[in-house]
Formats: C-alpha cells, sequence, structure tokens
DNA sequence: AAACTAACCTGGGGGC
DNA sequence: TGCCCCCAGGTTAGTT
C-alpha cells in the first residue's frame, strides 16, 4: 500500500505526538517482525528525529545522558502495515506486531501501534552514528525525488545505463528513484504522457523533463492529499487519504479516460498491473 | 541486463 | 453457503 506520499503522511501525523518522547516499554507481539537490535534496547532512549527516505520511516533513538548507543528505528510498511497512536495498549485489534509505549513529555502515555494484515512489513533496530548518517541495513536508493535538487538532470543521469528497461519497471525501480510504487508509477506516466511500456532509453530530453517533471507533480499532489485510500491504508491517527478521488488511471481499466474520452487499458508489465490510456500515451511519441 | 517466477502472508471478490 | 482461483499498495531471491 504505502508509497511515498502514504509514508511521508504517516511520518507528519506521527511526529507531534511522539518527538520528544521517550519509550517507556515495547510489546513485541509477533517477534518475526523485529530485526536487530533487542526490543528492550531502545526502553529509556528518546525519540528526537524522525525522517523517511523512500517508502522508509526511521525515527532517531537518542539516549538521554551522555552515555549509551543512539539507535536507528527503521520501518517498511509493505503493503497493508499501518503505524498509528492511541492512549492505551487495548483494545489488541486484529494483526497487531508491535506496541510501544511512548511517555515524558504528555501527561498520558501514548502507544504507537503496529499492525499488519499480510505481515511482510518490517522493523529495524540498529545503532546509530547520528541523526545525519542513514543506517546501512538500507537497500541502495536512488534520488528523494521531492528534494529540491531533483531535476530532469538527475533523472536522465539514474537512467543513463537503464536504456532497455520499460519506463514502469524503471519508476518502480528504488535504486532509480526511491518512493515510487505502483498507483503512483501508472498516475505519472499518464501525466507525462509516456507509455509505460517505451523503453528508458528511447526518451528525448524533452520526454525525461516530461517525466521528472509528472514524478514531482504527481507526488507533491499526493502528499497534500494525504495519499491515497484505496483498502488499508490511514495515517497515524487513523484518517483516510483523498487521492484515490484524482487518480487518472489506476484502477480504471475499462473506463473512459478523465482526459479524453478512451478506454483505459490494463495489462502485466514489470510483473505489475499497469493501467494507462493508449490515447494520451501512445507508444511512439506524438 | 532484464524478464520472469516464486516466495513471504492474509483477505476480499468473482465464478460456479 | 462454500470452494477455488485470482488479485492486491512491496521487495527479494533465484532462474532463464
Amino acid at each position: 500500500m504505502p508509497e511515498l506520499p502514504e509514508v511521508e503522511t504517516v511520518r507528519r501525523s506521527l511526529e507531534p505526538s511522539i518527538l520528544g518522547q521517550f519509550v517507556r516499554h515495547v510489546i513485541l507481539d509477533t517477534p518475526s517482525v523485529w530485526r536487530g537490535a533487542d526490543p528492550d534496547t531502545v526502553t529509556g532512549l528518546r525519540i528526537t528525529f524522525s525522517k523517511r527516505r523512500g517508502k522508509y520511516l526511521l525515527f532517531f533513538l537518542e539516549p538521554a545522558g551522555t552515555e549509551g548507543l543512539a539507535y536507528w528505528l527503521v520501518v517498511h510498511l509493505r503493503m497493508t502495515g499501518r503505524l498509528t497512536l492511541q492512549g492505551s495498549p487495548d483494545p489488541v485489534r486484529l494483526h497487531t506486531h508491535v506496541r510501544i509505549e511512548l511517555g515524558g513529555k504528555t501527561p498520558q502515555p501514548v502507544w504507537l501501534i503496529f499492525q499488519d494484515t499480510r505481515r511482510f512489513g518490517h522493523f529495524s533496530l540498529v545503532p546509530a552514528q547520528s541523526a545525519d548518517q542513514l543506517p546501512d541495513v538500507l537497500p541502495c536508493l536512488g534520488p528523494e525525488p521531492l528534494d529540491a535538487a531533483f531535476d530532469a538532470k538527475v533523472l536522465g543521469r539514474q537512467l543513463f545505463g537503464h536504456g532497455r528497461l520499460n519506463l514502469k519497471a524503471a519508476l518502480l525501480n528504488q535504486a532509480i528513484v526511491a518512493g515510487i510504487g505502483n498507483i503512483y508509477a501508472d498516475e505519472i506516466l499518464f501525466a507525462s504522457r509516456l507509455a509505460p511500456d517505451r523503453l528508458a532509453g528511447s526518451l528525448d530530453e524533452a520526454e525525461i523533463g516530461r517525466l521528472a517533471e509528472a514524478i514531482r507533480d504527481v507526488l507533491l499532489r499526493a502528499v497534500e492529499q494525504c495519499g491515497t485510500t484505496l483498502k488499508d491504508y490511514v495515517d497515524g491517527w487513523n484518517r483516510k487519504g483523498s487521492f484515490q478521488h484524482c487518480l487518472m488511471v489506476y484502477g480504471r481499466a475499462g473506463q473512459p479516460c478523465r482526459r479524453c474520452d478512451m478506454t483505459i487499458q490494463k495489462k502485466k508489465l514489470a510483473g505489475r498491473s499497469t493501467h494507462w490510456c493508449p490515447a494520451c500515451q501512445p507508444y511512439l511519441p506524438a
């Protein structure tokens, strides 16, 4: 489920309630979702910083005094993971895997709850050098598309060497650009008027420019709308996103294109269902 | 290098 | 109502 806009929305919704809080207690209901250092290691540490990198959420945990190690708590929600806040550890809803009690800043404790139906999501707890140095448990990730530095030149450089990869696969490749998943890949390609099966190496300069612009534009608009809720996704306070109302192609196979009325097509590409408008996104450049 | 499959999991929907 | 198959927002590993 969660792609960059959803993960960013979760991060922003959690931040005010968890920054500056101390970890009081970690209840690990499903041990297999936890990797790295023992959960008890973080008891007494304070959350001082949160960050998103691609689809990863990172929390920086610092010791209260000068003694002890700092840690990164790295979370990936995969398809159905949810990170929400509640006032108590109960009720324990179905598919709850981790419950973390936070306190110290607020009079009442706050509980950070991790639920994940499919159990693909996971936590990694790793020692940290500094908040500037991201942990090496993160895989190789491409540039952040919402960073100011991201532009056509950066995208062109990232695509170089992947000339024979189709655009759908290229956008889904986290090492080329971080944070794009199946929904936004299709929406981005529609916005840039490029066919999903065009090869990355076949783009001219103008097309790379359109693609870079569409990546930023679609993701920014989706963040403004607090993400896309199709089924499971909610933010830290159980609120749904609203970008599902803005989708132009994803999930619209057989329906008329919102721009030209042509029927939206669907086929499997890069192993994922891919939606596009054959008129707005002709295979051959217009 | 890239395409393809299966794997990790659970649940929902469609067809019969 | 129930069963079977396919599908799902992600990623990795193994194979051709």
